[in-house]
DNA sequence: GTTAGCACTCGATAAAGAAGAGTGCTAACA
DNA sequence: TGTTAGCACTCTTCTTTATCGAGTGCTAAC
């Protein structure tokens, strides 16, 4: 069976409906609603040729028809009109350009939240094989010395190392020398065992600090991956009745406090995002269990150099998608400019 | 009319019964699991009395009794028997000490939920009234200096500053001797007005740095105030009835992310809290109007050199006080130790 | 002071009925 | 051949009614 333009403008006009009211859809509301002029039962019989070929569900044999997941994606493939919505705040937000990566992301989450009513979540910005940029050790106090490690795109790290007597000015001075000759300009995967060996031999009696340096330099570089999430909005599931029964709720919630698979998921999503980034995970598409009901928009953003990061939408599969994907674009540019804007 | 003995112990039974159960205790179950050997006529007597004076509740009138805020304020003030109870995981965690605080405290909320089975949550210790340590500029790139400032109890911030031109090596170790002078050792309140106008005068065209610097300190103290809340277990709300409807839930998980608030809330338990550092709040008896049917229990912890924050775990009413206290002494304990081992 | 007995209350659960939305199918129509 | 009116039928949802049972308060006897 063939998929004609009358056939497209009903599926078309059962999940706008859908998406807006949550309700299943009958065919007297297509036909009054629609300027097709058909009657009701035309209607019921292209809607029984649409649900034959899976675009659309009946919850039971006296309800109206839903979308279902084929039908979304074909909504979201080929049909969707895309709404700019700016994000309310935002601006205001970004023009007091928070210093500390960490306030800035959850700032954007919320806001994100609290404009689209759906549940948010952001990845920090990887840092992917990023190479150190300068290290400094000082002095704290008798026995602890602070090393700072910038890597670039000014990510920077703080690491305190104890240590048995105080050292003199000098043999820090050195130290700070031989740190910064041996791995500025480095990645981490440039920093084998045989540079390692030679350094400690260089510093001699106090090649444990050098170890110890080098250790806080691979966590600087790695550290993060794991769980830098921020997440926002978990309370606006309660906004969508197919989400808001307690065994969704709780299993919801639930997975939104694990960030170890919300990683995962915005992960993935980076890896897939072609073209302009923005992906949409309709139903069971993404790997989640928990969210089989619902949607997942994720788009990612790109900081100065190459620092690249993952932002997440999820809500009920009924989610406005014209909307979401709107402003997740328009927060990309938004978000370029401020980082464009800042060198 | 007058609480004695056996009327204690009948109270003591309900309340004990409906920790457990959550369902009303009837007459009959104290008479059969109590060792008072009265019948449940005699039973019902004292009930009457002790609902009287109001320390237990019927919901309605052919249900048993719940206890009322004030029957659970006696428990806990006057009955509780203080289980140990060891926080699973804790010591092993506590042994890979993790030297980034973040880290650190998101772990232990997300193991006493795990233990508890209660939401969690903690703010980060105060730096409160804590003094400058020291102070050091360096150069990151052309056009970027770096700004480090340590404050007692490690508290490390980092600033960077965008400066015209590239300073030159000299100018850089002056400043950095400069601001060390000046400010090491002083807490935020002792930096007056005089003190910056006379540092930004000898540091003559490069007055601009100093002040960003001294902007950089200022926020390096108070900065955190704020929003440096973690917390876990939020879903564990659903497993007590009485909190997981929708109307409750949805506020209660809201309110979980409102850190504002949950700020708030830590904080006065931390003024409040006296001896042990342990406080109870049952009903609406802590100010957050959605957790007017929580009960929350705080305790404040202290790490090295003054540095205090407060631990929340928030529960139905029914929480099991004994157990909750009982982890959380032995939690300060920990952290105690802990922060001693490391010095 | 304690207890057995009994009528009474009231929520919870189930069963039955009514309402209504929407369908599928048939037959008539353009 | 496509479209439409009409109608019986199906299911869900809501309301009503009935039943059950836990637990009480009170009285009278021990």
């Amino acid at each position: 069976m063939e998929l004609d333009e009358r056939k497209r403008k009903i599926l078309q006009a059962v999940i706008r409906n859908y998406l807006e009211t949550g309700e299943p859809v009958g065919s007297r509301t297509i036909s009054k609603y629609t300027d097709l002029n058909l009657s009701s039962a035309t209607i019921r019989n292209e809607m029984a040729d649409l649900e034959e070929m899976g675009y659309i569900i009946q919850p039971h044999t006296s309800a109206g028809r839903i979308p279902s997941d084929k039908g979304y994606r074909f909504y979201v493939d080929t049909m969707m009109e895309e709404k700019e919505k700016e994000v309310v705040g935002m601006k205001e937000m970004l023009l007091e350009r928070q210093d500390k990566m960490e306030v800035l992301l959850q700032q954007v989450v919320k806001l994100l939240a609290q404009n689209t009513n759906y549940a948010t979540m952001i990845s920090a910005p990887k840092t992917h094989g990023n190479k150190v940029k300068f290290i400094q050790l000082s002095h704290v106090d008798e026995h602890q010395i602070l090393a700072v490690i910038v890597v670039e795109g000014n990510v920077i790290r703080n690491h305190i190392l104890n240590v048995e007597e105080k050292l003199s000015d000098e043999t820090l001075l050195k130290l700070n020398i031989l740190l910064n000759t041996h791995l500025n300009g480095l990645s981490l995967s440039e920093i084998n065992l045989g540079m390692i060996a030679a350094m400690k031999q260089q510093a001699g009696i106090h090649s444990d600090i050098v170890g110890g340096v080098i250790d806080a330099v691979a966590g600087a570089i790695q550290e993060e991956e794991d769980l830098q999430i921020y997440t926002s909005g978990a309370s606006n599931f309660f906004r969508y009745p197919e989400l808001a029964d307690q065994q969704n709720a709780s299993n919801l919630i639930g997975t939104f406090e694990e960030k170890k698979l919300l990683s995962g998921l915005l992960q993935e999503a980076g890896n897939d995002g072609a073209g302009t980034g923005i992906q949409v995970y309709i139903g069971d598409e993404n790997m989640v269990s928990s969210m089989k009901d619902c949607s997942v928009v994720t788009a990612t953003y790109e900081l100065e150099e190459g620092m690249r990061g993952t932002i997440g939408i999820v809500g009920p599969k009924r989610m406005d998608y014209d909307k979401v994907i709107g402003t997740l674009k328009m927060l990309q540019n938004q978000l370029d400019e401020l980082y464009k804007g800042k060198r």
